[in-house]
DNA sequence: GTCTATAGAGTGATAGAC
DNA sequence: GTCTATCACTCTATAGAC
């Protein structure tokens, strides 16, 4: 069921989360997946290759889950907070490939580069329009519209990446302390 | 007055915080110097070793400049207020330097890890000592203060970073937004 | 689908001349 | 203080046997 591929990946995943993609060698992939290094180039053409593999697939979950919980949200706090919420939660649940989609960016060519920035960028853009609509009902106050989205998205990313590593609390538990954290910082004063 | 040491580490920063410390080998950096690459090694003892000290006068620059900010103010808002505004200010004045002391830490060998953690422990420490005052004194929220004072470092480091990169705004407005961003998520609702 | 063997290039670092 | 030359090693990737 596994699969040679996907152990690669697997071990791969592993690997650049812990060592990073340039100090990983294809030899230490292979070391790990019990094979020699020869056999990993009949499953993905080059390492760069393996890392967009790695990359993409984990921008593409990222977004499903974020349209998922946009879906079963009405209004546009409800909303934000689904976003926040799915967002802190994905990244603990996938934290080592949501680590390396945000840190290994270095490592793609440059074709590779734009299909995951373009990713990205979408991704981005849904929380920015969410606060654009935020403000448009005076729910939200005002100011830039980049500095809030992108404000949001590291504050939640490195939250989840500290919290999961200390393991203190559940996932929900964190997910809300962000949710209201950033809810507060964006809502006009009563 | 330059001298090679400072003409061979300003090159060294240039090109770690463009491709990365792995990335960038003692060959690119000879080549950025207009010498060649032995004569690195009669300033720096190794590859590592160059990035060590580029990481540690970093992490030194930046801990006198938030003593010296918190020098100057009387209070715990006024404190915190200090401290943020320093923070983003000393990230956007000397941005490639605190961009590689925050992303290449994997570059260094255990002994050097742990100095220049060590600096990064003694400054979260003095904002983690900021958000306790601010609590007894009853003007800041309650919540835990790790995460709060992750939340505060992350957003102004982050926050720095892309900034610069837009270019749309001036240094002092910039902290400015950030000051009033984060005190206002962790002041008490009046 | 995995193996052995190797090509071909680049790496950090050192020796010793000047 | 910088040079040339080189060592010893590692890297990604490929060829061809099984």
């Amino acid at each position: 069921m596994a699969g040679m591929k996907e152990t690669i990946k697997t071990v791969a995943v592993d690997l650049f989360y812990r060592q990073g993609y340039f100090a990983t060698s294809i030899s230490d992939i292979a070391k790990g997946c019990g094979i020699q290094k020869a056999s990993i180039y009949y499953h993905y053409p080059s390492k760069e290759d393996l890392l967009f593999f790695i990359m993409e697939s984990t921008m593409d979950g990222l977004l499903d889950h974020l349209k998922a919980g946009l879906a079963v949200s009405d209004g546009v706090e409800a909303k934000m907070r689904a976003a926040v919420h799915g967002h802190v939660q994905f990244h603990l649940e996938q934290q080592k490939e949501t680590f390396i989609a945000s840190s290994e960016l270095r490592g793609l060519s440059a074709e590779h580069y734009e299909v995951v920035v373009g990713k990205r960028d979408e991704y981005e853009g849904i929380f920015q329009d969410l606060i654009k609509a935020g403000r448009k009902q005076g729910i939200f106050d005002t100011g830039d519209v980049k500095i809030l989205s992108y404000a949001v998205l590291t504050l939640c990313t490195a939250g989840a990446f500290w919290f999961k590593a200390e393991g203190r609390l559940a996932v929900d538990h964190i997910a809300e302390i962000y949710e209201n954290f950033v809810l507060k910082g964006m809502k006009k004063p009563v």
